[in-house]
DNA sequence: GTACATTAAATGTATATACATTAATTTTGC
DNA sequence: GCAAAATTAATGTATATACATTTAATGTAC
């Protein structure tokens, strides 16, 4: 369905804006798919980016900063985070000998489970959401990408 | 820069995945940009958002329920989005003669004064913003409508 | 080495959000 | 016309978020 029937909006002020509309839309719309997904597991879609980050990383540890770099959202408090994580037993906290302000975060074997359990739930998803062949998804990621070429 | 220089993730299982996390990480990005524009205004998106919503209906109010769906974030609570627009005298309530259950909104002059200080705004934001020519731009559009449009 | 600035993570706090529930009204079936 | 169901908006409540501040450790200038 088009963008303008979505938001019963007829006309936009420029091709940029309805961009700017459609893009912020179809990422809500991404987004309480995924929330739904992710609530059986009793995770939130932050709390799966970080997991992701971990298990990319594992069995090296993550600095909560390097997290931070690392998030979809960048104004995410990964402090809190872990902390839900924590509860749950999917991470562990442990201290950095080379700096001790820092915090190193690794995936626990609990965590691991989670995210393959997870997985084909996300393909699956991801294949049966989207009504796009793989090259116009890579289409669709090169322009993203260029769309935010532009700015520092 | 590529979604991958972006989050420091080298590799993604699939055309599917790297849209999905580029989508998501792309509309964060932009509303963080949008926060900032409309900060100075004592707006957050969401209260810009209904503004639009009213300005594109005025002088014709437009109900609570159909602002819902109108709303870019379909979750958003429209009720307590009005509330914060009233005490800023942005907009006006007024019962509905036809339902009693209904509410209809209105955006006042100074609604419709605040709008127009930020139109150009929104216009700059987006065209030094967006790398991309309006063919780009319609094409992203294109593919973002086809992409949401295999779901129900 | 001391003072000052910077960095890392956690915390405080106000606000926003998600989701369920409530209250009032209207619609529907009989 | 009446009871049950549906709709509309508002509210209750727990949690999440944004943003500033704090605490501790490290780096830098002198």
């Amino acid at each position: 369905m088009s963008i303008e029937t979505d938001i019963k909006q007829r006309t936009f002020r420029s091709p940029y804006h309805r961009l700017t509309v459609n893009l912020i839309y179809t990422a809500n719309w991404l987004l309480h798919k995924q929330t739904g997904l992710f609530r059986a597991f009793d995770l939130s879609p932050q709390q799966y980016n970080v997991l992701r980050i971990l298990r990319g990383s594992a069995p090296v540890p993550v600095k909560v900063s390097e997290i931070t770099e690392r998030m979809l959202d960048k104004t995410s408090n990964v402090s809190r985070l872990v902390d839900k994580l924590l509860e749950k037993n999917l991470v562990e906290r442990k201290s950095c000998p080379s700096d001790r302000r820092a915090v190193h975060i690794l995936i626990t074997g609990k965590g691991l489970e989670v995210l393959k359990e997870i997985d084909p739930l996300t393909s699956e998803l991801e294949s049966t959401l989207y009504n796009l062949d793989s090259g116009e998804a890579d289409e669709l990621s090169r322009l993203l990408d260029k769309l935010r070429s532009a700015s520092t």
